[in-house]
DNA sequence: ATTGCTTCCGTAGTGAGGTACGGGTCTAAG
DNA sequence: CTTAGACCCGTACCTCACTACGGAAGCAAT
């Protein structure tokens, strides 16, 4: 008994992952997704498969992955290549980390500005503006980029 | 006794500030610098406060305001508009904390990945990419905008 | 005076991840 | 049968923060 394939157009795929229908032809373009054959003139139809990997590229984008990286995951799916996998997921996880720390360091010198400027009210001058005349203390020492 | 300015060219200015001088020229065009006049047919030069400008701008850029939000924060400058710069950096500290918390999510479930992925080395399968292609449990879920 | 590094200035290109447009074709509903 | 709404397809445009290019002119050392 053959169930007949749960078929698509690319609106209906596209809104089913909750992307736009711009961004599956780009993908495609990208070469994350195939192009299925179109039937003689007429409407290319999706099914689950393509569906699915919708779900794979948001969700690998989700943690971090860009889509040069997914496309690489995406050579890899056959499951045969278990450590190459995990070594990518231990780069993001790795980079992941990163920021995170960098972005606590900046929540702590924010939380601490924004503190300042609430309470020290009887000043003329802003100690937010003034700290960020100083370089927010050490924070401008990292004279890398900021990118 | 005045005390002959530090002038700098571009050039020092930037290596100083450890910026490129195409950088210091984008924040000109952008107007989050002035371009000092130039003596007849000769070489602009800059000053302390032209670095104390570039210092302010990473400072800022390093808490994660764009160069839009920096141009809001030196309207304020002159330390009247204490509440409105206030403002600003609590917004900016909301944004931060949505941030790591989004992040630590990913940590966690990037984590867990690489976890499984290390131990169960039996199978023929990727744990990581099984779970990739079914939307890393609840990653999806929130269906919206990844960027 | 010649080499060689800067500076000046405008314009154009990059990368990431899309989004928008416009003209043509299909399909389904009324 | 007509019309509204999808779909097809290529190309162009967007944001953000730079970065590069190219030719002319200045300045410092040899």
């Amino acid at each position: 008994m053959l169930k007949k394939r749960n078929v698509m157009t690319i609106g209906t795929l596209a809104r089913t992952a909750g992307v736009g229908v711009e961004t599956v032809r780009y993908y495609q373009r990208r070469g994350l997704m195939s192009e299925p054959e179109k039937p003689y003139g007429g409407i290319r139809h999706y099914d689950e498969q393509a569906l699915a990997r919708l779900h794979f590229i948001r969700a690998s984008q989700w943690l971090g992955f860009s889509l040069d990286e997914i496309g690489e995951l995406l050579t890899l799916q056959d499951g045969d290549h278990c450590d190459e996998a995990r070594e990518l997921g231990e780069q993001k996880l790795t980079s992941v980390r990163r920021k995170i720390s960098r972005l606590q360091q900046i929540e702590r010198a924010l939380n601490e500005l924004v503190q300042k400027c609430s309470s020290g009210h009887g000043d003329v001058y802003c100690p937010l503006m003034a700290s960020l005349n100083d370089g927010v203390e050490d924070a401008t020492t990292d004279k890398h980029k900021v990118r």
